[in-house]
DNA sequence: GCATGATAAATGAC
DNA sequence: GTCATTTATCATGC
């Protein structure tokens, strides 16, 4: 049979470290004070970025896959939103 | 609170799964990636008769292959 | 064993 | 065409 082998060549970019507690706690307080739309503007970003310690690429990966992972299954996420929701007063202007 | 992500509001036709190309439909790409950044019209036929995709794969695999690029 | 970050197909705005 | 996304998949951390 056709085998479809994707045995995959090093990736250097794959190596993946989690991001530390900081960084997380700031990523989070943004997505929960801006559920209604959570799309960080490019300048957003960049802030973000520079808070965190990351490149914005990987804020811009760290909200895709928060918000995909956070509508696929509201109910994992209600504790953690909660939490962040009561720490932030919530000052969305945009 | 309230949820994100506004309803679609019409009907959502499904989205084509995303299926990973295999080894050999990798190499082939590139290799006339690394011809050509921009591929020709008759080149794209050619390579999705070849490898088995339709023009509109072998067309998006070459934006996204332009767009890893300059990463 | 899943959580998490990064990458690979696929869509859509422009 | 570019490019920010969505979605599934991949690779790693723990």
């Amino acid at each position: 049979a056709v085998m479809i082998l994707r045995s995959r060549f090093l990736d250097a970019r794959r190596k993946r470290r989690n991001f530390n507690k900081q960084a997380t706690e700031i990523l989070n307080e943004y997505f929960y004070s801006h559920l209604s739309n959570p799309y960080p503007s490019e300048e957003a970003k960049e802030e973000l970025a520079k808070k965190c310690g990351i490149t914005v690429s990987q804020v811009s990966n760290w909200f895709g896959n928060k918000r995909i992972r956070y509508k696929k299954n509201i109910g994992k996420f209600q504790e953690e939103a909660n939490i962040y929701a009561a720490k932030t007063a919530v000052t969305a202007t945009n | 609170h309230l949820t994100p992500f506004l309803p679609p509001a019409g009907a959502p036709r499904a989205r084509k799964k995303r299926c990973p190309y295999s080894k050999f439909q990798i190499r082939e790409l590139e290799r006339e990636f690394f011809f050509n950044v921009y591929i020709s019209r008759e080149q794209r036929l050619r390579l999705a008769r070849l490898l088995q995709l339709s023009d509109r794969q072998v067309k998006i695999w070459f934006q996204n292959r332009r767009m890893k690029e300059k990463k």
